[in-house]
DNA sequence: GACTTAGTCAAGCAGATGCTTTATCAAGCT
DNA sequence: AGCTTGATAAAGCATCTGCTTGACTAAGTC
């Protein structure tokens, strides 16, 4: 059975994570909730700039923003993260289980020739 | 122990894998070789457009040319797949790990009140 | 040698992306 | 009420991306 995923969604996950300060700002998320201002403390750019970058991690499922008093506390939604996984898996499966198959046809021939 | 893989490499990876037409060349061709042309067919796009996705998925080593004749056979790389795995892999674990100390925390802070 | 096939190279263009700056808003502080 | 803090909204700009077309090359066919 497949775990079809719609591939707009895939295009926005796999672009949101091309960008190190995204992937970064993931990574800092997976060791806990923080607010806008702390996930840009780090950065030489600005506050505006980090904002952005949250709001395509936003748009693409893979993070929420809430709301606590003037903060906006981010944090992680990782069966999001599964949908990439499983695409990437997927694949490699398929390749792998190739390969085994070539090499079970040569190990045959091979045995062939010995006979 | 951490497999670090390099920044710049992902980036290009995710990036490669932000598009349908490249992700289904690269599931296309967890199937077996393919030519270029072979690759080229299904779509509406011309075959320079095709030429040059294969070239983004080259450059970040997803999948490499040789030549036959005057064909370009293409092959996936799939350990390359392996670096894109792996960093999603380990920030969804550090999420899990991270939500299982919190859920034991409060499973001993209701224990403590029922006792 | 001329023609076809399979593909690359290169220039150009419309639209997306990553940042900036300025302006605005909502919540808390005095 | 006015000021500060934490953040979003919007406009502008340089760069990158995805595609096109036209020109070229290498290998095989007639």
């Amino acid at each position: 059975m497949e775990v079809t995923v719609d591939d707009e969604r895939l295009d926005a996950m796999f672009a949101a994570l091309a960008d190190r300060t995204r992937r970064d700002i993931v990574a800092r998320l997976s060791e806990g909730e923080a607010t806008v201002g702390e996930l840009a403390a780090p950065y030489a750019m600005s506050l505006q700039a980090v904002s952005q970058h949250i709001g395509v991690l936003e748009r693409c499922g893979l993070v929420s923003r809430s709301r606590h008093r003037q903060t906006r506390p981010c944090r992680l939604e990782p069966q999001a993260l599964e949908a990439a996984v499983s695409w990437i898996e997927e694949s490699r499966r398929a390749w792998a289980d190739r390969v085994d198959r070539l090499e079970a046809h040569l190990a045959r021939l091979q045995e062939g020739y010995q006979r």
